[in-house]
DNA sequence: GTGGATGCAAACGCTTTGCAGGTTT
DNA sequence: AAACCTGCAAAGCGTTTGCATCCAC
């Protein structure tokens, strides 16, 4: 299996266009395994533990370079710091507007969403990102 | 007209619980009079034109107290910085992928808002914010 | 008069950058 | 070999805090 998942992340950097480092596999892997939104400094705490050695400039530019090349996506922040979106499925966020925390919803749960792919104006709608204000069942 | 402003500040400010400033008056003048999503130092910027004096230290304080004690909305940002929402009326973004501008765009015009008021998981929902991601007419 | 507000400067947290040395292509 | 990546340390930016002084209530 590690042949496997060497193969896949090779495939995937080239894809991509980037190189394939030991750093940045293991960073790869190690955000593949989180879920939610991770922070940068819990990507680290946990690459660390793999990669002693590694620098948290080293984890910045990474999260950065997948998120650039379309590794990952970025997700649009409550959080105070760069946050990356790791459920890969479409959906949105409920945020407590108490405790802050927040939810995934799937698409077909929240039942909301628009088909239209151009707005007034003239934008042009590549997506919805609906985040839901609220009170989570333990702060009501 | 100054007579009427005055008052009307004093009675805000009665309403919220807050003490009225001079700094605070006209801070609230300044960002009263910008639209869309102005940042601490573009509200710094203005209201030191007319307050040389001013510490952007209270320009921060008195931003967190409008936002906490409900004067003005804090936005959720796809800015850097703490962003105050100027537009009272209900509204969402239109968020350009390319040149990152912000538009409003009217509750009316989105045509996509739910009535439901709790979410599967027993969330209660106070209001929907919706971010449209796309391509801005300039960018297209 | 007392509690809260201001201004200043220093501290802070998160993130980025410059650079020397090492790795990938 | 050329381009790119890493780790380190320093710098950067936006924001917050401590404190002495000052103002509103």
């Amino acid at each position: 299996m590690q042949v496997t998942a060497a193969k896949s992340f090779r495939d995937l950097c080239a894809e991509h266009g980037i190189a394939v480092t030991h750093q940045r596999q293991v960073l790869y892997e190690v955000m593949q395994g989180m879920s939610g939104h991770p922070s940068p400094e819990e990507v680290y705490a946990r690459v660390k533990k793999k990669i002693p050695a590694i620098s948290l400039a080293t984890v910045y530019k990474n999260i950065h370079l997948f998120v650039e090349s379309g590794v990952f996506r970025k997700m649009s922040m409550h959080h105070g710091s760069v946050r990356v979106e790791m459920n890969s499925e479409a959906h949105h966020h409920m945020v407590c507007s108490k405790c802050k925390a927040i939810t995934d919803i799937g698409e077909q749960e929240l039942g909301l969403v628009s088909k239209r792919t151009r707005l007034p104006g003239g934008f042009l709608v590549e997506r919805y990102a609906v985040d839901v204000i609220g009170l989570c069942p333990k702060c009501q």
